[in-house]
DNA sequence: TGACCGATGCAACCAAGTTGCATAGATTGC
DNA sequence: GCAATCTATGCAACTTGGTTGCATCGGTCA
């Protein structure tokens, strides 16, 4: 899933204007092989398994490519970023689902929720970049495991 | 909007279990008074004018607030948490609008967006408990001032 | 070849929030 | 009325997630 020929990402990096380097390349493949939105810290512990990367490099990794439309910063029930692929690469918007037990996050179907926002839009006086649709609860491994107990 | 008489803050607290003291009552005026919602650190800057109450305090409140259903945490486009009125204080569900720019964030009427996900729950296996609809972009106050710069 | 430029590493820093522990103020049992 | 208890508070230390300053390294271009 995602998966590209070998020379995809760094191409798919370089056609967003950004320069393709080994730690970017890497940081958008674990990205894009990911079914769920990744954090800074699972993102750089995947990479570390294969080569030695300062964190630095994933945050500014991901900075410039959120900046660049490549990945998309999404905020969750918690304290820390997760990043997913962004509307540059093949990826519908979709909203997010958090387990407040576990932490996990997982993307919805893009036709999971129905949003009409367009009248709102129109009228708003303020610029509306992007939506974020997220549902909190507990993730069915989590019930099976034990309930919603607080 | 939102005033109650005097004495209605510790006895909304009472009501749902909690015990009313005077830095609670304060921290929930707070809240109920804000057009928008606040940071824990906006509301300590807010309580500390009139009396020396300790961050840690201010914390511990909107903890149990947000336990016990009087407050509601909100996730903004920053790192920082914000709260406002929850579901027990007359306060329907609506979507919010998070400015890049300054950083603030706004209510928006509930009907502002049109949200249909009764199909999606039903089918789904793990537990919804809320669902958060954010906007981020750039508020008008910040368009007029210099646009959607970075 | 040499000047430049951006990506990286490293260490220090920062902001938001949490935790451990001692104290103070109220509450309960008697 | 007094001791035992409970819990809200204050304070300091800590944790987590992320950012910044600065030196260096590896290309690129003239």
């Amino acid at each position: 899933m995602g998966k590209e020929e070998a020379g995809g990402y760094p191409s798919l990096i370089e056609d967003s204007g950004l320069a393709s380097t080994p730690a970017r390349a890497q940081v958008l493949e674990i990205l894009a092989n990911s079914q769920s939105p990744l954090t800074a810290r699972e993102i750089h512990a995947t990479l570390a398994r294969t080569q030695a990367v300062d964190r630095t490099t994933v945050y500014r990794s991901l900075d410039v490519f959120v900046e660049a439309g490549l990945a998309e910063r999404i905020t969750s029930g918690d304290r820390a970023f997760r990043y997913g692929m962004g509307r540059r690469s093949l990826h519908a918007r979709h909203p997010h689902f958090f387990c407040r037990q576990c932490g996990d996050m997982e993307c919805l179907s893009a036709g999971a929720v129905e949003l009409r926002m367009e009248d709102f839009v129109r009228t708003f006086a303020g610029l509306v970049e992007r939506v974020e649709v997220r549902m909190d609860g507990i993730c069915k491994n989590c019930l099976r495991r034990g309930g919603a107990g607080k």
